[in-house]
Order: C-alpha cells, then sequence, then structure tokens
DNA sequence: TCAACCATTATTGTTTACAATATCAAGGCC
DNA sequence: GGCCTTGATATTGTAAACAATAATGGTTGA
C-alpha cells in the first residue's frame, strides 16, 4: 500500500506545525532516531522528511552531524521578508480575480475562530489562524502556486520571529485582518494593498536584527505530544 | 568525505538542465537503475535526488510505478505564468535598489552571450541565458529568495513550454533585454515594468492549453552526454 | 482474431547490517 | 591548571539483500 508518503507527510506537517507553533527552536538538533521513536516510524522515513524540510530552508543538514532546525541569518531574513512583502502586496493591488461570496466566506470564518482564540489568549492558535488567513487570501485572489510559494515563506517567518522578535510585541494585529476584508468587499484594492503593507511592516517592525538570537535548543521531548 | 550532497546537486543540476533545454520531454519515464548507470551513481542518491525533484514539481512520483518527468496541468501552467509574471513585474515596478553599475555589467555580458547564441542559431543556449537574464535581474534589483524562487518558476516553465507551445512560433525576443536594460539604466521603473509585462505576456501568447500535448516519452540515452 | 488470464520479468520500495564520522570523556603532557 | 591527545560511544551515512508491486509476454479459450 502507498500509505508511505501519507505517513512522511504527516510526520513533516507536525514538524512545520512545531515550528510555527514557536515549539521547535532555530537550531535545535533533531536527531534521525528519536524523531523515529516519538513519530513511531523508522529512520528511513524520518530520512526523507529531513531531506524534504531542508529543501524547504526549514532543516538545515549539516553533513555527518545530522539535520537541526534553520536558524535565518538577518540576510536571509530580510530577503524572506521582503519576498513575502512584494508577493501579497501586488496581488492585493492586482488581484486575479474578485473576492467570491464564498471566498469572503472562508475569510470571516478565519477570523472568527481568530477572535476565538484572542478571547481564549490562545497566543499559538492566532498565530496558525493568522497565516491561514493570509494563505486563504493568496488562493482566492491569486492561486495555489502562489500560496504553496508563501506558505513556505511563512514557515521561514515563523523560524526569523523566533530568532529576531524583539521583546513584550504583539505581532499579528487580528484588526487588520477584518479591516483588509472590508476594504476588498468594497473593492477597494489600492487601499487593501496599501494596509496589507503597512501589516506586514508592522511585523517587520518587531523585529531586531542586532542582537545575536540566543541558542535555545529545545529538547526534542517537548514535541511528544504532537505524534497525532 | 561530504562529496555526496555535491554529486547529488551534480546529478539533480544535469536533469534541470536537460528540462530547460527540453531534452526531457514531459512524460519521461525516469528509471532508478538506468539514472544510476548514466550519472556512474547509485540507486540512492538518484532515489534522493528525484525525492528532491519531486518537491520543486519538476519530477512527479507516482508510488509503484516510479518517476516521471512532470507534466504540468494547464491550470498549473496558468497559476506558474501568473505567478512569475507577478514577482517579475511587480519587482521592477518597486525594485529593493537600484541597479549598480557591476549588475548592469553582468546583464550586459549575458545579453552579449545572446547575441552570440542568435547569431550560431544555437537555440538551446538562447533559452539558457534567457533564463540567467531574467534571474540575474531579480538578484540584482531583488534577493536571493526571490531568485530562487523565480527559477523553480522558469524550471516549470520549461516544461510547460514544451508541452504547450504552438508550432512556429520563437518565443523569446532578446531585444527585449535590451530595451529592459535601457529603461532601467533610465530609472524608467514604470516603463520597464510595462515592457516586462509584455515580454512576459509575449511568450504566454505563443501557448495553446487547448491540444493536448503529445505523450513523447524520450529515451533517457538522450541524456547520455551530460554525464559531466 | 481478439480478449482475458496467468506466469515471468523487471522495477520499485523497505529493511537490515555495516562503515564512517563526529562527539564526549578521561588521561597524559606541557 | 589548562590544553592537547586518545580511546570509547553514539549518531549519521552507505551499501546490499530482500520483499512487494507493476509491466510484459505468451498461452488458452471463446
Amino acid at each position: 500500500m502507498g500509505s508511505s508518503a501519507k505517513e512522511e507527510a504527516r510526520i513533516a506537517d507536525a514538524l512545520c506545525k512545531a515550528v510555527l507553533e514557536r515549539k521547535l527552536a532555530p537550531g535545535s538538533k533533531l536527531p534521525e532516531e528519536e524523531l523515529a521513536q516519538i513519530f513511531r516510524s523508522n529512520r528511513a522515513k524520518i530520512r526523507r522528511v529531513l531531506l524534504l524540510l531542508s529543501r524547504s530552508h526549514i532543516v538545515t543538514l549539516e553533513p555527518g552531524r545530522g539535520a537541526f532546525v534553520s536558524r535565518p541569518s538577518p540576510q536571509e531574513a530580510r530577503d524572506v521578508l521582503a519576498s513575502r512583502r512584494l508577493i501579497e502586496v501586488s496581488l492585493l493591488a492586482h488581484p486575479y480575480r474578485k473576492l467570491s461570496a464564498q471566498g469572503a466566506a472562508r475569510l470571516r470564518q478565519i477570523m472568527s475562530h481568530e477572535a476565538q482564540a484572542h478571547a481564549a489568549h490562545d497566543a499559538i492558535a492566532m498565530i496558525y489562524l493568522s497565516g491561514q488567513f493570509h494563505l486563504t487570501l493568496i488562493e482566492e485572489l491569486g492561486n495555489k502556486v502562489l500560496k504553496s510559494i508563501t506558505g513556505e515563506l511563512i514557515l521561514r517567518m515563523s523560524l526569523i520571529i523566533t530568532m529576531y522578535e524583539r521583546q513584550n510585541t504583539t505581532c499579528c494585529l487580528s484588526s487588520d485582518h477584518h479591516d483588509l476584508l472590508e476594504l476588498l468587499l468594497a473593492h477597494d484594492y489600492a487601499e487593501a494593498s496599501a494596509l496589507m503593507a503597512r501589516h506586514l511592516e508592522g511585523i517587520e517592525s518587531c523585529l531586531d536584527f542586532q542582537r545575536e538570537p540566543a541558542t535555545t535548543t529545545i529538547l526534542s521531548q517537548i514535541l511528544q505530544p504532537l505524534k497525532d
């Protein structure tokens, strides 16, 4: 049976989720045998997953030393941020298609979940949902290719934020998402694009590339519960 | 010695080059053992390369059946084209930095090679150099992340063109590249962006998504000489 | 003659054991 | 006492054998 690729996707998704939720700190060692036990898999599959993740710049493979959660350099961080800004801002300014009623509904549903997470002070859920909002927006106004590209950039941004975030900052303003949707429904794409630019710049302004980030290497034991 | 990753990169590059040069037709079977012999490698390495290429959408892995050169659907083709257009057109309109003298020199060198290839009627070299021109432009005005993203899109476009190109069309107008550089040197980014849009639309207008493309499965023997 | 079935062959997928390398700790040397 | 060397241990990397699956071709029967 061809469940092999499925299982590897499951493992990769779990690792990506852990990165998104800031549970896996950049620099963390990812030992093959330990991962195989956690996910009740074997080294061969883990190895393939790590190889794939390395191509997404989520994991860095050091020959002979093993796999580590990537530590994007300040330059790489700036490039990732700028690239994401280019894609999202430009797409809003010149969307491939209008926002459909169905698309608006999808966005509204995510926003309601965001509100719930906000009320519950669930920071992890808010991070995840914010990403989902952006990805859904891109899929609705653009296409799946742009969505997949941006999905990778968002993943890398998660590492970047973990490494370079200033203390005491609340990064993602979910209120922006609400305003964004209003502007799109009013077909004011120019203003929506400008808001998106400010939105992303707001995130970037919370970063400080000066201080070399701490080498917080979280024990892989932390990600024990995500084996489902 | 850590030459393993190097060797795999060499094999992957060779395959990508074959795709760029339209030597490997979409749909071609890529048998592991045969590739291992061609590149004087072993199945394990070939397997890793194919896995990686599958992530770049260059190769499609069918469980139990093996690896094939991808055959992008019309929808995927449209999405890839639109994504590339978004990135390149937007970047020219709002470049991250001005074109440096060094950057202009790099572009001019590529253009001179293009002229040589044109004079020699070397269609393959022209395709490759056209891609290099675009990638260099993106690196000079943008950054390496955008360059790598666009590099993958260009690779996919190569498959798309092979599949859907109309008869009797000369796709890439190298004269556009010359005009583009002139506009950039004159700091007329708005016009440069518009020209880029027309340039890419010109390529797209040579495509016909109606006719189902032939299943031209070239023998892997064809790529024998690229084992260096 | 054509189609369906079965055996054969070839190719892919997985597991295992082994080899190479890096890490770590202890001991000796300066 | 600090630093380098050296051996033990753990982890990664590789190869090869094996199992599973799909393609092939030939045979049989209608």
